[in-house]
DNA sequence: TTTGACCTGTGAGTAGCTCACAGGTTTTAG
DNA sequence: CTAAAACCTGTGAGCTACTCACAGGTCAAA
């Protein structure tokens, strides 16, 4: 198979299949005559599998490191199950944030219906935004 | 105000402060004797706007939209009600894709206790995985 | 005067692609 | 047979919102 059909074989946009080759994902061969990638049906479930991966939410490293165990005859699964429970307790985590902010949200534009726009004068850029309170939790930023 | 002051009070690396500045979102005068950047009381107003701003999801374009109609004496009010109301919706879609995300991962979760890890012997690469049904709706990518 | 903390601009790195470019190959239509 | 379209190649840049590293200039305190 060719960039192109196996890109269409995933449903992937054919310069993911070069990305990922790049990556180390994807391992080809080449077609000596004209040097073209060649994949097989493996590299069409490797890349499938990848991509149920990123949905679940593994980094490529991550993937990477599973091919390569997989390749390496090891049982790649403890580990899948380990960063799967890690990525479980993220989304948990980022499901949290997110329902606190709607929540900020729909309290700040209800009370935004009795605020004036106001024209900036200076002192004031846009009160709807200003008188946001921050007291809103860390949102994961380093520094 | 150095840049560093003005870091510390708006609470943020002053790393940011001059990536704002090169951004045009602040525009500070220059100190003629030693070349520094020389921010005022109203630089200190917009760096907190701006950082209540990205807290509710605008971008650093709209954040400097609204600051540059701002300094137009437009209001920007209105528009950043739009914008609001839009992120708004952002939000919960990604909430709800979220949860359907972590439905999915205890429903796998649960059903992983009872299967073998399973050596790779080619043909399966992770059943883990590969026994994810990829139904999931788009994530957001482009195709 | 030396030390240390600050300042300057620029450039690279982060994640996961996506796209652009310039040139080679293969297929298809005429 | 030929011309054009559609594919292939590798590399490099762009996206977001920073963060950090680097090399060198400035300034306050000891």
């Amino acid at each position: 198979m060719k960039v192109k059909e196996l890109a269409v074989g995933a449903g992937v946009n054919p310069d993911t299949v070069r990305f990922y080759t790049r990556e180390g994902l994807l391992k080809p061969t080449r077609n000596p005559d004209n040097n073209y990638q060649q994949y097989d049906a493996e590299d069409l479930r490797r890349l499938r599998f990848a991509r149920k991966a990123r949905q679940l939410g593994f980094s490529l490293p991550e993937i990477r490191q599973i091919l390569e165990q997989a390749d390496d005859h090891y049982s790649p699964c403890p580990m899948v199950r380990d960063v799967f429970q890690q990525r479980l307790a993220e989304v948990e985590r980022e499901i949290a944030e997110l329902q606190q902010l709607r929540k900020r949200m729909t309290a700040a534009l209800s009370a935004w219906q009795e605020m004036p726009d106001g024209t900036p004068d200076g002192h004031t850029i846009c009160r709807l935004i200003e008188r946001w309170d921050d007291t809103v939790p860390d949102t994961g930023n380093k520094g």
